[in-house]
DNA sequence: TTGTAATTTCAGTAACTACTGAAATAACTG
DNA sequence: CAGTTATTTCAGTAGTTACTGAAATTACAA
């Protein structure tokens, strides 16, 4: 490996936490890689700066374009391909939270759905699809509060999560203002 | 195996679902039985109705320990460990929120700081360095945020959630009642 | 065409992770 | 204490995943 300090320790760190966010070590180095580079990278400045094979490099490159982590750029008179991530950070994010929700999220809801539409055979059975069926509730609210929040453009985006909790107190006063007006126009209901 | 064809569905998929989710295939399938289990379970009914061996029950209980996922429960006059998970999903989800960021998001939180605090030694460095710090600025907002969420009662979270991105409309209004107050009272900042 | 550079594929192997059975340890009972 | 049951540890092995080098394919140029 053969790379500056600052850009070596990067590098090395998402490569051994690449197991734990379910790539492998040579993804995550060439990710970070092309993360930190000024320029998009050619696969063998990659296999200079990582030391890996050349083939290790193309595979690595094709898993990463199938989670749509890099882009794919080209050079006047230059038929290689380079390889950089999006410059925005917040555009990183919702191709990560989106692929980890298809790998990880949606193949569990569909089988939740398909079982709880089976008939139980048991008290066993019974007992387990309500479980599951509790399971299935709250997947359902997340992704569907995740697929709300990722239309937002990112500067709203950062004010809600800057806002975070204070939400809840803004809540309560709206809820007074809004039962307020009601009970002006509508006495009746509470 | 020996199981309910539904659970043993559940349990087959948590099995598969093990290795995208950073565990492994006996970990998951012991998670999801102790899941839809109406009482808790001892290592060798795990044994019996997953089929494996022995040995492996009690590592894989220790890393669901490790993890936090499981309760340990005795029954009177039995010496036996018996397993559950949490009855409430929403404790699930808090548990397996705060291990997945204590693994997956500090580690990498403390080398982006550890690297930022360095002098860069290159044009290459300082950009790298820029970018990091990027990623550092977007990584603390959201665990900020977390860390605030986090400690809503469930039924607030709940409702935070329902409302999703309808709280930017909530936001503009607040907006406007604030800087209405603010120019009754202090007409001179906008 | 033929040649050349860029990239991919893939069989073989290295490295790693998961799992088992046997042995050791721990926790209790009479 | 000796005996019994519950649990853990761990060396060895099975199974899986990652990586390489060589060969094949693709894309263009002369």
């Amino acid at each position: 490996m053969n790379l500056p300090p600052l850009v070596q320790s990067f590098v090395l760190h998402f490569g051994e936490m690449g197991s734990r966010w379910g790539i492998n070590r040579t993804v995550g180095q060439i990710y970070a890689l092309l993360y930190v580079s000024p320029e998009p990278l050619n696969a063998d400045q990659i296999v200079d700066s990582l030391g890996i094979s050349r083939s290790n490099v193309s595979m690595s490159l094709r898993e990463l374009q199938a989670w749509n982590l890099v882009l794919l750029k080209h050079l006047p008179d230059d038929r290689r391909d380079f390889f950089t991530t999006p410059d925005d950070v917040w555009q990183i994010l919702r191709t990560l939270a989106e692929e980890r929700k298809k790998r990880e999220v949606d193949p569990t809801l569909s089988v939740l759905r398909e079982i709880l539409m089976q008939q139980p055979a048991s008290d066993a059975e019974r007992h387990a699809q309500e479980r599951m069926a509790e399971m299935h509730g709250l997947i359902e609210r997340l992704t569907t509060w995740y697929d709300d929040v990722k239309k937002l453009e990112t500067d709203r985006l950062a004010t809600l999560l800057t806002l975070g909790a204070k939400v809840t107190r803004l809540l309560e006063a709206k809820d007074k203002i809004v039962s307020l007006g009601r009970s002006k126009r509508n006495p009746d209901r509470a």
